[in-house]
DNA sequence: CATTACCTGCAA
DNA sequence: TTGCAGGTAATG
């Protein structure tokens, strides 16, 4: 989903449907389906359950349904959406549920990386995602982050990166909060001292917080349930920003490739 | 580790 | 036309 700031966004704005009864799903990408795979089956299943609640666990998605749980990760490109009543699904629309009173939630998905999870609760939890799912970013204490980083070696972007290490975190965050805590993405974690995991920590919470008060970012295709836009690509250091002058220094901001992924960094602020 | 695959759309 | 995109799993 976008990132956990998004995630958590979406969460709150899709309280409405709280109560709701579902009267039907369907979908037409079926390879988005995990636990139940078929479309006939779920939507035979689903109907005249009740959305009893909604929670978020790094950027994931659960709809609590008493005996069963309808989970959403919206990947790259996916987004949900409470449509105005009786619009017509446009191209993207992969997922819908459809409400007794009218009302809908649709998963909009241009690049297909969504993921959705329909079965017991027990059934979605031993899914392979959550089974090693991590603490969630919000949640984590210092003392289990600095705990997690070094239980691993390596660089520590890709480490952030990993939902089973910390779950929430992703290249926008990953970037602002090297920057914020003044740390080159390859640094290894063990060459980082406690000091620097304090730091580390800290940026991670700070980014996070303005992240969701900033309603989180629409870049391209994420955007608010209701259709809103975040302001979060408004407060962005150095993500995205190549050729920018850091806001801390003159120096101007620098794109790399780190275990794959696109990196800005100040190589002022961030010495390896 | 890095690279590729999964998809589509958009900007350079 | 190429390269790139907020993510992750499956390969060398």
């Amino acid at each position: 989903m976008p990132e956990l700031p998004e995630a958590e966004i979406t969460k709150r704005k899709l309280a409405p449907l709280i109560k709701k009864t579902i009267v039907s799903f369907s979908c037409d990408w079926p390879r988005g389906l995990r636990v139940v795979r078929s479309t006939r089956d779920i939507n035979r299943d689903i109907r005249g359950r009740r959305v009893r609640g909604i929670r978020r666990h790094g950027k994931v998605i659960f709809l609590d349904l008493g005996e069963r749980i309808i989970a959403f990760h919206q990947r790259m490109s996916g987004r949900l959406e409470i449509p105005p009543r009786s619009t017509k699904p446009t191209k993207h629309v992969h997922h819908i549920l459809t409400f007794s009173d009218g009302s809908a939630l649709w998963f909009h998905d241009p690049r297909k990386f969504g993921v959705v999870w329909y079965g017991k609760p027990e059934e979605v939890k031993k899914e392979p995602y959550h089974r090693t799912l991590g603490s969630d970013g919000l949640a984590i204490t210092l003392s289990d982050f600095k705990a997690r980083l070094r239980e691993h070696r390596g660089m520590i972007k890709p480490l952030l990166l990993r939902q089973d290490v910390v779950a929430g975190i992703g290249n926008i965050t990953a970037d602002e909060t090297l920057w914020e805590a003044r740390i080159h993405p390859k640094r290894h974690v063990h060459t980082l001292k406690d000091a620097d995991l304090n730091r580390l920590f800290r940026a991670m919470k700070n980014v996070l917080d303005l992240g969701i008060r900033a309603e989180g970012s629409t870049l391209r295709d994420w955007a608010h349930p209701d259709g809103e836009s975040g302001k979060f690509q408004e407060y962005l250091k150095v993500y995205g920003r190549g050729g920018e002058k850091c806001p801390r220094s003159p120096t101007p901001i620098k794109r790399m490739v780190v275990g794959g992924r696109g990196t800005w960094i100040c190589s002022k602020c961030q010495r390896l």
